[in-house]
DNA sequence: TTGGCTGCCTTTTTT
DNA sequence: AGGCAGCCAA
């Protein structure tokens, strides 16, 4: 039985508790205070989830399940409540001998495991952990993405179902390289199943767990789904000899070994009391599993998630997860944050007349106390062009008014719609970066070098081995290599075994030479690495196998630009090492470094700090927030996209990541659409995205290109407008000179190839061969000539004095100081630019 | 075996 | 438009 001290004890305690977490609202509170049993939190858009997380982490450590509840280790003393009581009224922390009686069964940071979706999440989740913990104690909570941590069991468990520990992780295009092989083998016509379907439906059956064997029954009796599952009971086979996993196969592998090994279930569950999931509906069935396999009995797993924002359908994670949840888990409590506090109330009701219109969601609706804000802009755009010239204008008013670069995202629905965009920023002399796309480390060069480095981790790796056995040529062609795979599958052993005593087998007679030589690599490669640190090692794959001198020999044979690049890449490869042992000091391993560059995206190197405008796609975007947003190619066969278009179930998917860059604005968020667009080289006119027709007007301030009020004016008409003297290109005094490769006009040098050819279009897409006369006369002949002293004109930048000219590769680089925005380096012929008045020559 | 040319296809993609 | 795969000629 409490005494009346204790009642009051718990109750102080209480408040103390409450006050501890006074910033949070009443329902992240909730979500907080709620530490034990399955818990489901439908965090919205901007409703500060990761605040959510991160608090209720700290909860479980600092108090356990003390709030709300009467349990005190000893009788309270009055002295107890005095120092309670003064702890509350001056904000401060209580004594340290409170502290036994301030906590309930508390977690510690070890048995704590939250889960996400990317490095990045991770890393923000860990460094917010380790700011509200402390270092010591945040690093001990162990946050990592559902791939990682994957690997880590796996790491420990791999050899119980038949994996060597030091696996191989095959991305992408490995599996792709798999799979082709077999196609090969089995006398599959690539056009009959591509092998990009191929590789989805094995993924989507991994997805949810189902085996081979389970997916040959399903399939039986109908000529494609047979195949696939046949090809899936292969590939399966084959990735097991090759000792690797794909990323499918880390989950599914991971969720078969806790099934069917008690002593690795039981060693997770005894370690991890506490699980979270961010991003929850994004998790496939196999993820889920996973997450309940490693949850156990005790249940204590809370998964915070958005319908509304679940935009990975098409890999495999299904909603469901998330609208079944109190299903799986009865007596699941069940707690929604729909208070906003990112964007202001236009945005949000924009984005709430979008997400309405879906039927699959559990229902929620957003608001906020931030204030009403500007309306929503849209703007309909004479072309894809024009939509560049728009967006960079409003990003010029906004820095002439104080705003940084930084603050802007563009964002859009593929990564094809960069290209008009980037044009025109770099040209125009807009410092911006575009997140995703090709991957530094998916480059051809890159991914060879790794390759090299793969195999000396792994002989086994034949896919990599058959990635770089030619490359540089080496002459052994392709059928030598099927001869090797031949003799490899026959005697049930590697191919760098069958290549190591090529000179046994009268078959590979014609290739031993080359076969024996690249084995000499080989050998070289494995003895660098003893012997030198990684970094160096890298360097030496480089040197050794020829691929330097490969690059060299394209430069001089009229590649450079693209094997210098190549070479650039591969000097940066070596960084990486570098960086990547600095950072493990006496821990980094080559496997260490091949992991972590198999699990690394680009979104991950994203960083705010650097002052430019931020390009990617609505998918890369998820988690992140803008003060000004810009939302392009909002049509009809865009966004939604043409294939989208015939299953509601693709549209609402597509609502949903409509959905998603709306509510990344914080600030203003501008939408536009084109008119006109090139899109896989034709001309396309699309309508205006339904999901515009969808928000009401109130919320809409709409405007539309000049160049649209006269639609009988041919559409170049307004271009004379925004670059005078478009089609006179000026061209520098002695045509190319070498490119100075340093700055973010990198890229601009090459741009203007066509320099002194006087009839270069204006900008890509505008006519080609458009004759001198329509222009208007405030642009006469010359007037890309500058000279310092000059006072000009920039569209996006506003009022300068010209500082400097220098030539380059058939243009000018005109440096001009801008009242309002500093020194900028534009390129004469391409930037938005007019003179105003000559200066003092 | 290599390299060049032609013809095809084109979403999104945290890992 | 552009990147890649496949085919053919040397």
């Amino acid at each position: 039985m409490a005494t009346d001290l204790q009642k009051e004890f718990c109750s102080l305690r209480d408040t103390y508790i409450e006050k501890q977490f006074g910033r949070l609202n009443e329902m992240q509170r909730q979500a907080v205070f709620t530490t034990s049993g399955p818990l489901l939190i439908l965090a919205g858009a901007g409703s500060g989830k990761t605040t959510v997380l991160v608090n209720r982490i700290a909860n479980l450590i600092r108090f356990g399940s003390a709030h709300g509840s009467s349990y005190t280790p000893r009788p309270a003393a009055d002295e107890d409540l005095r120092a309670l009581r003064t702890a509350i009224m001056t904000g401060t922390d209580v004594p340290a001998w409170l502290d036994g009686m301030m906590r309930c069964e508390p977690a510690r940071s070890w048995n704590i495991m939250a889960i996400t979706f990317t490095n990045k999440a991770a890393g923000e989740l860990k460094a917010r952990l380790r700011s509200m913990l402390g270092d010591e104690e945040g690093d001990e909570v162990f946050a990592s993405t559902f791939h990682s941590a994957c690997v880590r069991i796996l790491r420990r468990y791999a050899e119980e179902i038949g994996w060597p520990r030091s696996f191989t992780i095959y991305d992408t295009d490995d599996a792709q390289r798999v799979m082709k092989a077999l196609y090969k083998e089995q006398n599959v016509d690539e056009k009959f199943y591509p092998v990009r379907s191929m590789l989805n439906q094995l993924g989507r059956w991994k997805d949810q767990l189902t085996a081979p064997a389970d997916a040959a029954k399903e399939a039986a009796g109908k000529t494609k789904p047979e195949l696939a599952a046949r090809l899936y009971g292969l590939y399966e086979k084959r990735l097991q000899e090759a000792g690797a996993f794909d990323f499918d196969g880390l989950i599914y592998y991971t969720v078969r070994l806790l099934q069917e090994h008690k002593e690795a279930r039981d060693y997770y569950q005894n370690r991890y009391h506490y699980l979270l999931v961010d991003e929850y509906q994004d998790t496939s069935v196999a993820q889920f599993q996973l997450v309940s396999l490693l949850t156990g009995p005790a249940q204590n797993i809370c998964v915070v998630g958005d319908d509304d924002q679940s935009i990975y359908r098409f890999r495999g994670a299904t909603i469901e997860n998330i609208l079944n949840f109190e299903r799986y888990y009865p007596g699941a409590r069940v707690i929604r944050l729909e208070q906003n506090y990112r964007s202001t109330s236009n945005i949000l009701n924009a984005a709430n007349c979008v997400i309405c219109h879906n039927t699959e969601r559990k229902g929620k609706t957003l608001w906020t106390k931030n204030g009403e804000g500007a309306p929503v802009h849209v703007y309909q755009a004479e072309d894809d062009r024009e939509e560049a010239a728009h967006i960079a204008e409003v990003i010029g008013q906004h820095l002439r008014a104080g705003g940084r670069l930084s603050d802007h995202a563009v964002l859009y629905r593929m990564n094809a719609q960069s290209a008009p965009l980037e044009n025109y920023f770099t040209r125009a002399g807009i410092p911006h970066k575009i997140v995703g796309g090709q991957r530094f480390n998916d480059r051809k060069e890159v991914k060879d070098i790794h390759s090299y480095m793969s195999i000396v981790a792994n002989p086994r790796d034949d896919v990599r081995l058959r990635r770089i056995i030619n490359e540089p040529a080496r002459k052994i062609g392709a059928s030598t290599v099927d001869t090797i795979a031949e003799l490899a599958g026959q005697e049930g052993v590697s191919m760098m075994d069958i290549i190591s005593h090529a000179d046994e087998y009268a078959r590979l007679s014609r290739a031993v030479g080359p076969l024996l030589k690249f084995w000499q690599i080989y050998q070289a490669l494995q003895q660098a690495l003893d012997t030198c640190p990684l970094d160096l090692f890298a360097e030496k794959v480089i040197e050794l196998t020829g691929y330097r001198q490969m690059l060299r020999q394209q430069a001089a044979a009229g590649h450079r630009e693209e094997a210098e690049d190549r070479e650039n890449n591969l000097a940066q490869l070596v960084n990486n090492v570098k960086n990547y042992c600095d950072t493990r000091g006496v821990d980094a391993s080559l496997e260490g470094y091949l992991e972590e560059i198999a699990l690394i995206s680009d979104i991950d190197s994203y960083n705010a700090d650097a002052d430019q405008v931020v390009m990617m796609t609505i998918h890369s975007a998820k988690g992140l927030e803008f003060p000004y947003v810009f939302l392009v190619g909002m049509e009809e066969n865009i966004f939604p996209g043409s294939m989208s278009l015939y299953s509601e179930e693709d549209l609402e998917e597509e609502r949903r990541l409509a959905y998603v860059g709306i509510t990344r604005a914080k600030q203003e968020l501008y939408i536009s659409h084109c008119a006109t667009r090139m899109l896989y080289g034709r001309t396309c006119y699309n309508e205006p995205s339904r999901f515009l027709s969808e928000i009401d007007p109130a919320y809409l301030e709409t405007t539309r290109s000049p160049a649209l009020e006269r639609p009988s004016r041919p559409s170049w008409g307004s271009l004379g407008d925004t670059v005078p003297g478009g089609a006179s290109g000026y061209s520098g005094p002695s045509g190319r000179a070498a490119a100075p490769r340093s700055g973010y006009l990198n890229r601009e040098y090459n741009a203007p190839a066509r320099g002194g050819a006087g009839r270069a279009p204006a900008f890509p897409g505008a006519p080609a061969a458009r004759p001198a006369a329509p222009r208007p006369a405030a642009a006469p002949a010359g007037a890309r000539r500058y000279a310092p002293g000059d006072v000009v004109m920039h569209k996006v930048f506003g009022r300068g004095v010209v500082t400097r000219v220098t030539p380059a590769a058939g243009d000018l680089i005109v440096e001009i100081r801008f009242d309002k925005v500093g020194v900028k380096k534009t390129m004469a012929n391409f930037a938005p630019l007019t003179k105003v008045s000559e200066g003092e020559a």
